[in-house]
DNA sequence: TCGAGAAAACAACAACCGTCGTCTTATATT
DNA sequence: AATATAAGACGACGGTTGTTGTTTTCTCGA
């Protein structure tokens, strides 16, 4: 936990960060996420307990990281950037969020028990998408000194919200919609949002 | 756990909810939740620890029920329900939701100790709005049997996390604009999510 | 190549967690 | 008023959590 997780040079820490978020990963298949202990962790990744508390402050910080990085790859993979008004790029961040969802289920069939700590990978998930919607934005300075009453901050954290929401609620819905159906409906509540900033900077333009 | 919070009838039941809420509340003044340990409410409450589990699994379902029961009472106080179109409703919604924030806020004049546990806190609150948002809509019945691409519990789901996105961004800004002037931005933001269903709804009257 | 410095292993610590079984006390019903 | 029923108190348990200090091993730059 001292250095940021990405680009770290020691091999040991790569390494080591490695196995611990591929522990994990693996023993969430079987298990829900709090049903896993640090001990488990570091029992399969052949790390040791105290070493984990180097890299993580505790288990949930090991899952914000993995969950960040994963859909970080996720987008990276497929190019996706978020220009701010295409509505393809919006969709393409809806779709990686369905996908990146489905790759978390579990392999059981049954359907995943309710984690009470399904909250924090919600957060992490929501946090990664506002990241990449972010970088669409132009700069708040940009807009003038003025302080708008609505900030790109907040257009940005309502619609990665709700992006998220809407999927969350199609994902745990029992007879999905197919996903291309379902990114046209939350496209067409989203875009709203977003071209919000859009009207906005016009006027001040 | 074993009976739901609302509506118990035993006393017994009653007072010792109320008192461990209210022990967690009184700590929640000085420590960060995470620093509260089950130990911690349980004596101050002078509730023996083992009692604590048979009405909470785990300190986050306190937190949750505690959340929860407080937003609920505070749209009650004001007689605040959602009719499903009308703009100063879902306005009040939202001032609700401010207002609980700047409640929750501690005492200490610094600004909060972010908590990793933040999130629930967050998913309590948008449960909330998700509940008083619901008993706006229509059931889905009433739609017809031909399942439409876009439910209302996306749409709930939408803009409930919208809602509380961008009112928990506003609160977390240094200078923030006036409530009311937020209120005002924030609607802007969301009525159209919550038309989207009206649309919908006369497409298929 | 070598040596300073960082990372990991390891053991041990007090504290907390969640659960169980037993016993006591309060509630609601008849 | 008496009793079946349920809640609470209490003590004890094995297990997990973070943390600390020491020792060993590895990495990178001079």
């Amino acid at each position: 936990m001292p250095i940021s997780d990405c680009e770290v040079r020691d091999p040991r820490i790569r390494r080591t960060r490695h196995l611990l978020q591929g522990a994990l990963r693996e023993l969430m298949q079987t298990k829900t996420f709090d049903e896993v202990s640090v001990q488990d962790i570091t029992e399969v990744a052949t790390v040791n307990r105290a070493t984990f508390y180097d890299h993580y402050t505790d288990k949930y910080a090991l899952l914000d990281a993995m969950v960040g990085g994963g859909f970080h790859m996720l987008l990276h993979e497929r190019a996706v950037t978020f220009d701010g008004s295409c509505p393809s790029a919006a969709g393409a961040v809806i779709l990686a969020t369905c996908d990146y969802l489905t790759q978390m289920e579990t392999g059981d069939e049954v359907c995943q028990r309710q984690s009470a700590f399904q909250p924090l990978v919600d957060a992490a998930i929501v946090r990664a998408i506002g990241r990449v919607l972010t970088g669409g934005f132009p700069t708040e300075a940009a807009v003038g000194r003025d302080l708008p009453k609505i900030t790109n901050g907040m257009i940005v954290a309502a619609a990665s919200w709700a992006i998220y929401g809407a999927v969350r609620e199609w994902f745990m819905s029992e007879r999905r919609v197919p996903a291309e159906e379902m990114v046209q409906s939350v496209l067409g509540l989203v875009v709203p949002l977003l071209t919000a900033s859009e009207a906005r900077v016009a006027v001040h333009a």
